[in-house]
DNA sequence: GATGAATGAGTATTCATTCAT
DNA sequence: TATGAATGAATACTCATTCAT
């Protein structure tokens, strides 16, 4: 009595996650209702519950399929960059990818739902951080390898954790600034977030800290 | 003989404020019943609703009230750089404010829950956009001055808005990390705030631009 | 320290009622809020409850006021008929003035929302029994004089008490065809009702009964 | 396998209306409550909701329940004279069915209740009207019938939309006094009503009007 | 696996009325 | 006499979740 067909069961899986994340972004977790979620998913009210113990699995699992997602971005470009491609292009490529992402008003928020309600669910934060944590690992394996490389502009004394760490501020505030502030047109900032990102890698040598 | 007594009026409007930012903090705008607000400001049900016509305007007013702080600091400022105080000085005060703020978790907590809120109450979005309008004029006047004068690290030809503008994007991102990244210790991180703008404002030059 | 000024005391009084009177038939007799009537009337809460005791106070106050109305028009009419005028020309100068009231919806409305709201408060019931009392009295007087005078097409033996009972019926259905069928015009069926009352008056002999 | 048990989906609604009828009979429409309904039907909040989205929705179920018993009885009626019965005697089992009806007085309370709700519900309005202009129609087809067969007392000019409409007038009269006039003993009235109709019918030729 | 009927605690808000000034 | 701040019980409705079929 095992799953009969895994790829129904995911494809359903991934449709309610799809449409859950849809619904929170319209109208935030309180808001949208279990019951807005399965009509947009199309299935019964015991089918929802039949795949996800409750609403906040369903924001968890969101939560981890972004998370898949940055990973495999983040391991495409750490395979180029192994393969002799440059470190601080790739970063520029992490960068373009928020930048992308947050493009979408839809995606901006939902991560501002989702990191509201991880004040208050501890699991749902962990997830959260598993992510940022991923990320904030790649980056700096980028910004370890651009330095040891001495790519154009990189010090090879580069505190590498705090400058990936201010790169996560600078995207968050990105993100935040697309969501809250009308004036912050997302397309026209990409370059000015480079720029900022690269006097930040210059400014965050070992000396200088 | 409108009000019978104006500041027991005041005071009692603020002692409401205060709880709802208290609970909204501690529980979510959603979660935060009005029963816990009205409980924990030691008011009756009708007395909330007689100071305030709703939920959403207690939002609302709680940001009013940040924004007079703000609007506050930000004149205290001007005043003493009108004076002949130093604007980049001042510029620093007011990461400093930022960085205070963003210490205590219950601040963080509560601007994180009111931005996600304020994706769906577009007169919260109103109220909260007009204090970052606020603030952002503010620091825009420091640039301004501080480059006029050529003060220490500012470039005649800095492109003020844009300067404003990322230094609102490190503020935001600064309290995002504070709310999620439990690495993230706020009060280590103010040298890097201060370093960072520093850096930001010498690459803000029109020229770069 | 009794009443100041009368005058200026009954004048706020029957704009309150006069205002009570537009809201309930607005918004039903429950949706109209004391705070809707006290807006309406343009008083504070506390000289709406100065002047009445409550809610039911002022449907009964409201009732009162109507009875005024229909026993100076009932006692106009007896002068009349004392002094020699038509008993039945009186009796269909009473049916116009029911058809002239309910020719205003509002009125229609108002009569409605006091009739249902009366099976439930046995004292409002009391005031509009009294009023329905007069206006029987009234034209059962008016019956009598006719039936003794023999006036056109008024039987001597008419059972007056009968006939004036379901000539209330005929007013009362009037009233709620006025309310309820959108194809009752009110003005049209003047006629009909004329004639409706006539030959009832005709049917209601003594013998017959 | 939509339904689990229709037949045990059809109870559980019909007590829900009986229930509610009762409470609104009682209490009025809006002073019962839905916590009220729910414990009378012996259903949870919850349940209540399942089955009625609101409130008003249950107002108007009930106005076609009672549809569904007129049209029932109309029909019923209709074949009768199809069969041959008298038109005439069906009108006066129509009459019977108005007076039965109107001799329980919690009846008559509900008609009041949404009569005076349909004023401000133009849901409920339509519902209601629905029924009358059932009503309407069935009365016309036996007033008609009884006019072309020439059955005892009618005129075959018989202007049948006007004799309906003021029979229509008499039953909501009818239904008034009932509620209100604690003198108005139904039971007493049948056969009043019964000559006032056969008199109506005998006014209502062509040729009058 | 899939369904949807059933649940009942919880929510924001309203409202008639009181009473100190 | 007039005011309006204060009250708290009451209300319709929502929602995540369970479970029998």
């Amino acid at each position: 009595m095992r799953v009969v067909d895994p790829a129904r069961h995911d494809e359903r899986r991934r449709a309610i996650l799809r449409a859950a994340a849809r619904c929170i972004a319209d109208k935030g977790f309180h808001a949208a209702s279990t019951a807005d979620i399965r009509t947009a998913a199309g299935v019964s009210t015991g089918t929802l519950f039949h795949y996800f113990p409750g609403k906040q699995a369903i924001a968890a699992a969101i939560v981890d399929l972004e998370g898949e997602e940055v990973r495999e971005l983040l391991d495409g470009l750490a395979a180029d960059v192994a393969a002799g491609g440059s470190a601080l292009a790739a970063l520029r490529h992490v960068l373009d990818a928020v930048v992308d992402h947050a493009a979408d008003p839809a995606n901006v928020r939902l991560a501002l739902e989702l990191a509201a309600e991880a004040a208050r669910d501890s699991d749902l934060a962990r997830h959260i951080a598993r992510n940022d944590a991923a990320l904030q690992e790649g980056m700096r394996a980028l910004l370890a390898t651009a330095a040891a490389r001495r790519e154009a502009g990189a010090d090879p004394t580069l505190d590498v954790r705090a400058a990936a760490a201010w790169i996560g501020v600078l995207i968050d505030g990105f993100f935040n600034r697309a969501a809250l502030d009308p004036g912050f047109r997302v397309g026209e900032q990409r370059a000015a977030l480079h720029r900022l990102v690269a006097s930040l890698i210059g400014s965050c040598s070992m000396g200088v800290r």
